[in-house]
RNA sequence: GGUGCCUUGGAUGAGUGGCUUAGUCAACGGUCUGCAAAACCGUCUACAGCAGUUCGAAUCUGCUAGGCACCU
C-alpha cells in the first residue's frame, strides 16, 4: 500500500527539520507545500531549506516560481498528483511538508473543477470593483448566482469577486461548479500534525525573526522592490520590511510588527488544522513516535515470530 | 504644610447628567473549494475607593488614596 505521510503544524513549529529526518528515515525525498517556499527569489523571508539540507533530501516545490509566476492551489494538486505518480513506483513512502492549508487540502481531498480566470477578466473585474464599488458587483451576483449569494461571506469582497471572475470566464454560475465531494486518492494519506506549546512556538518565531534579519533579509527585500505588488509579495516578512524601506516605519517597529503577524499567521493555521480530526498530533521532537505510527511493524514483527521447531 | 490639575477595560484614548456597545491597538476564538503567509468575521461592557445629590452619575458634591505642577 503507497503512502503519502503529510506533514502540518503552524508556521515556526519545527516542520523543516522534522521533515528532513523522517525523509532520511523513510528514504523518501520530501514535497514542499509552502506556498511561498516555491518562490525562487523568498528564501530568508520564508525559511525555505537551506542549500545544505536541499543536497542532503531530494526537495520538489522548492524554488520553482519566479516572482511573477501565477500559482494556485489546484495547480499545485495536478502537479502534486502526477509527481506523486511518478515517484510512488520506486517508493512506498513519501512525505509532503509544509503549512500552507489549502494546498495540503487540496492534495489530499482535491478542488472542484473550476475554469482558471485569464488575466483580463481578473483585471477588468478589480476595476470594476474599484470603480463601481463593492455594493454594484454584489448586486449583480444576487442576479446572476443566486444560490452562491445565499452563502457566502457578503463582508468579503474576494469571494464575491471571485465569484463574477468565474460567471464572466465560463457564463455559468460558480455554484454550479461547487460539489462539495471529496475526491478519492489511489494512495493511503496519513495526516501528521506538529504542535508545541504557545509561549514555547512564539518564542521561537521571535528568535527566528530576528535570525531573519541577520541573514540578511532586507537586502532581499529589497531585491523585490520592482516586485512589490506582486500577490507572492503580499506575504508577511516582506510586506514590513518595504516600509523600511519606504523610510516610513523604523526597523525596530517593522520587526515587532512582523514578528506580531507571523504570530497571527501561525494561529490562523492552528485554527484550519484544529478542525481536521484525521490529523495525529506530535512534539516536534518525538520522530520516533512518528516513526511508529508511519511504519508500525518495521522491526516489531521479528520479536514475535516464534522460532520453528 | 498650602493651592491647582488629573485618575476610564491588557494598552491607548473619546465621552461633562439619561439616547451608546465610543474608537483604535493588543489578546482570544472562528470562516475558508483557484492570488490563501491572502481576504473576512466574532468576543473581551470599563469608568481609583467610599459616601452623598438626583427619578437617573463615568459625567455634580464631599471625603479617602495615588499621580503631576506650582507656592511658603
Amino acid at each position: 500500500m503507497k503512502t503519502l505521510v503529510t506533514l502540518v503544524g503552524p508556521t515556526g513549529v519545527g516542520k523543516t527539520e522534522v521533515a528532513l529526518t523522517l525523509a532520511r528515515q523513510l528514504g523518501s525525498p520530501i514535497i514542499n507545500a509552502d506556498s511561498r517556499q516555491m518562490f525562487a527569489d523568498l528564501r530568508i523571508g520564508t525559511a525555505a531549506p537551506t542549500a545544505t539540507q536541499l543536497a542532503e533530501v531530494q526537495h520538489y516545490f522548492v524554488g520553482t516560481l519566479g516572482i511573477r509566476d501565477y500559482y494556485s492551489a489546484a495547480r499545485f494538486e495536478t502537479e502534486v498528483l502526477k509527481l506523486t505518480e511518478q515517484l510512488f513506483r520506486t517508493h512506498d513512502t513519501l512525505l509532503l511538508s509544509g503549512g500552507s492549508m489549502m494546498y495540503v487540502d487540496a492534495v489530499c481531498n482535491g478542488i472542484d473543477d473550476i475554469p482558471t480566470v485569464t488575466d483580463e477578466t481578473r483585471a477588468l473585474l478589480r476595476q470594476r470593483w474599484q470603480t463601481e464599488g463593492i455594493e454594484r458587483l454584489k448586486a449583480e451576483l444576487r442576479l446572476l448566482d443566486p444560490d452562491y449569494y445565499a452563502i457566502v461571506d457578503l463582508k468579503n469582497p474576494k469571494r464575491i469577486v471571485h465569484a463574477l471572475e468565474i460567471y464572466y470566464q465560463s457564463g455559468r454560475p460558480y455554484s454550479t461548479f461547487r460539489t462539495a465531494t471529496r475526491k478519492q486518492r489511489p494512495f493511503r494519506i496519513l495526516k501528521l500534525g506538529l504542535q508545541r506549546e504557545r509561549a514555547e512556538l512564539f518564542e521561537r518565531i521571535n528568535r527566528r525573526v530576528d535570525q531573519m534579519l541577520a541573514d540578511g533579509l532586507l537586502e532581499e527585500v529589497r531585491a523585490m522592490l520592482p516586485y512589490r505588488d506582486e500577490n507572492a509579495l503580499n506575504t508577511v516578512g516582506y510586506k514590513e520590511m518595504f516600509q523600511v524601506l519606504d523610510g516610513t516605519w523604523t526597523l525596530d517597529f517593522a520587526t515587532e510588527r512582523m514578528k506580531k503577524n507571523t504570530r497571527v499567521y501561525a494561529k490562523k493555521q492552528m485554527t484550519w488544522f484544529r478542525r481536521d480530526n484525521e490529523i495525529h498530533w506530535f512534539h516536534p521532537d518525538d520522530t520516533e513516535a512518528m516513526m511508529r505510527l508511519i511504519a508500525p511493524s518495521d522491526t516489531k514483527t521479528s520479536h514475535f515470530v516464534l522460532p520453528s521447531t
